[in-house]
DNA sequence: CCGTATCCAATAAGATACTG
DNA sequence: CAGTATCTTATTGGATACGG
């Protein structure tokens, strides 16, 4: 009764499985418990501090987010790593079959986008708003587009690297692009998705651009409530 | 205190949301609660009863289920229906847009497929089997079989399509068939994922086809504990 | 047999405070 | 900043009982 240590939290590391030999029930095994598949969404452009977790998902508290670090790294999708000195600090990052959840994390968003009740007014962490980026671009529009795109959010800056229709996206600090935007990621979500006026957030470089870029991201049709 | 009836229900039919505009956060508030998906999984083949649906998903009690089946109704994934008469029997259902989720489910299980932890050999139900299949199926070497493959599984049969390299499965009554198995999911799925020998299961017709049959679904390698 | 409702014990999540 | 400890609340699963 008061052995809420070690002991217990490693018995805890897994709730209580599905005992099916479906791979999709072994998958929610893995990234089926809360919070689990938007902690390692925010890994997936890179490493990321404790802090910057926490911060980039509202409402997940400190016990919480630990344990379930705790988790992804026994399964092996997760692993703490020191930056290098003078840096010095512990970091989690994805470890490679971490990364491959990627196109599971684009899935489940292109289908839950089409759901009558998905509010794209609510806040957004800056890799979130990267990877829906690498989700929807829609690739006939962007096929004629070839430049750098960078993006400052608060402290971090990533840089999109648009060519023949497709878009990569890494962390990394702005230099040589064609384009920059600066703001919250909710404002720019709010011009992309929100069709609201360019002017919402910072745009420094080529305009004419920027409104093309914001184009290239169309949602799709919402389920009709009338279907059920 | 004593409130536990609709009202309760209705305020408790989701959990508290992630607060995130992110599409895949989204997705987790539709499908991610314990059971949700497996239960949508059980019905991408068709209709089920409640007593299937039990029965299908091993551990699952009876008033997890009706409370999963009433949230994934008021979300529009699934329907409630009354099969015509003279069955008249009340059955479920998934929606277009729940049905649309069948990608989903195969990403996920295409990825946890390459976890070390991941343990064919528990039970199966006959669904989890025909759409790890469509999932698994190498349309390289099953791009000179044509036939059609049934199996029983109890009172509950399918008849898969195989033609150029692609495999369509639907829930039908065994018929024209080239090749038939019989016996439990779980058996058919050692043989075909586990290396285990053909005769742990009946089969009628085409032994030949069957011995290729068997082949076409090569898992994934597994991911290297040493990797972490 | 088909579900639904209720009660209970075990766990997980959330909020908050706190420590190295 | 990076977590831990503790307390409270919500959810889960199992048992059982109940109505159609």
């Amino acid at each position: 009764m008061k052995l809420k240590n070690v002991t217990e939290l490693a018995k805890s590391e897994t709730r209580r499985g599905y005992d099916d030999a479906c791979g999709t029930a072994h998958g929610l095994e893995l990234i089926g418990e809360r919070w689990a598949l938007l902690v390692l969404r925010e890994l997936m452009l890179g490493p990321r501090r404790f802090s910057d977790l926490r911060a980039d998902l509202p409402g997940i508290s400190a016990n919480v987010l630990t344990q379930r670090l705790g988790e992804l790294e026994a399964k092996g999708l997760v692993r703490r790593t020191r930056l290098p000195p003078p840096a010095n600090i512990q970091v989690y990052e994805a470890t490679d079959w971490g990364l491959e959840a990627e196109p599971l994390i684009q899935t489940l968003g292109r289908w839950a986008a089409r759901s009558p009740r998905h509010d794209p007014a609510l806040p957004l962490s800056g890799v979130s708003l990267m990877l829906s980026f690498k989700t929807m671009i829609d690739a006939q529009r962007a096929r004629k587009i070839d430049a750098r795109i960078g993006f400052r959010f608060g402290r971090d800056t990533y840089v999109a690297r648009l060519k023949k229709g497709a878009i990569k996206i890494a962390r990394a600090p702005i230099k040589d692009c064609d384009l920059l935007f600066e703001g919250a990621p909710t404002a720019l979500a709010a011009v992309v998705y929100g069709g609201q006026p360019l002017d919402l957030i910072d745009v420094v470089g080529d305009h004419v651009l920027a409104e093309r870029f914001v184009t290239l991201f169309p949602l799709p049709s919402k389920v009709s409530p009338l279907d059920h």
